[in-house]
DNA sequence: CGAATTATTATACGCTTGAATAATTTTCGT
DNA sequence: ACGAAAATTATTCAAGCGTATAATAATTCG
């Protein structure tokens, strides 16, 4: 049996490789099936390298887990920032940027389905998760209070809490519902059901939904 | 060393003491953490036993999973049911009851969080993840209709549908905002967001979070 | 161009896992 | 009371795990 080629990579690119590797493998088989091997093995290299760029298996999935929260994150964000336009505008579209692909989807949801039980049991893990977790909520809230003043409103600390709680949880809610069960749902339909109540739960006319006989 | 010492259950009583200790095991270590002989040193049998009640250590943990669930969607359920009252009293009945302990609390997130990953990995989980959001779906459709119809409305189907979409996911956020960080929230803080987020959603007047200068 | 260094492969090790089997104790029908 | 059947323990096994180490190929640099 000959050797294996070699194929030699910068460092920034390999480790790139293997959390990509490592992402692959949780997505595929789960957290229990992302093994040193098979991980190995979708990159393209042996087990031993792993070891050469992370000083151990849990160092790479940490690696792993802060980049696909970070890359959920910053997608919702950066829709917003992007969106220019008034307060309005960039909640919605960081609310519709959350529930549409590629953060609201299988394979994202399945990442985070194998991290997930590693926040408590982990404590860098759990740093990771609440560092994320702020970064989150602290964009929402101020998205928030921009659309609340934009509507001539004097928002209270109190209600910017409620809400953003609020709103926080429909997200997370109907991304969960979106993405385990994606074909239960038309593409664009949780998107607008999320905004549609988060309207209505700020007080705003509803948009369509009214049905024969209000009263 | 001495033998250790028999102890004969029934059969319902020791299959139950398995699961539990299964469920002991993955809230405390991870899904990863609970093994075979962890679960068995937990229920205070050997490992041999386990195979004698459950054909793998998959079915067991399916079973597991199946309780869980079960109990979950039965809590909200009879909590709406044991309700006597009218229907927005029902309905806030099964919301409040997801929103607080047992159902909304660190453990059963843990159990939720190392299952959930299974779901589109085993055919088994998925069956079993299916059948109890269509049950949990179900109930929460026929409250709001009820709901709807007290309050004189006519709801559409598409209204009816959008909405529990809507409500579901709300719940279903805020449960795992409230279980993955109890301590940031009062004991019935979110089960109160819950409540005037959903009827703001449904259209009815909000109860206390107006603002200085709403306009 | 050659030596030192680094990246990569290949192999080996100790441990844990789920499962299978054998041995032992209890229960129960007759 | 006894023997068959069932429940439980104890032991064993093969496979897979993460990791450590040794061998080899590529790169760097004086």
């Amino acid at each position: 049996m000959s050797r294996r080629a070699f194929h030699r990579a910068s460092e920034t690119e390999r480790r790139q490789d293997l959390i990509a590797a490592t992402l692959d493998c949780i997505a595929e088989f789960g957290v229990q099936g992302a093994t040193v091997r098979q991980i190995a093995t979708r990159a393209g290299v042996t087990g031993g390298l792993i070891r050469h760029y992370f000083a151990s298996k849990d160092q790479m999935v940490q690696a792993a887990y802060r980049e696909t929260m970070m890359g959920m994150t910053k997608a919702a964000i950066d829709a917003a920032d992007s969106a220019r336009g008034d307060a309005r505008t960039r909640l919605r579209s960081f609310i519709v940027a959350n529930l549409t692909p590629p953060v609201t989807d299988p394979r994202t949801l399945s990442l985070w389905a194998g991290f997930i039980g590693h926040v408590r049991l982990d404590p860098v893990f759990g740093a990771i998760h609440k560092e994320n977790y702020l970064v989150f909520r602290q964009a929402l809230e101020t998205l928030l209070a921009d659309f609340l003043k934009e509507m001539g409103r004097v928002p209270s600390a109190a209600e910017c809490r409620a809400q953003s709680i609020a709103i926080n949880g429909l997200i997370d809610g109907l991304w969960i519902e979106g993405s385990l069960a994606a074909d239960m749902f038309d593409e664009t339909e949780l998107a607008q059901v999320a905004l549609r109540s988060v309207e209505a739960m700020l007080g705003l006319p509803t948009g369509g939904l009214e049905d024969t006989n209000k009263g």
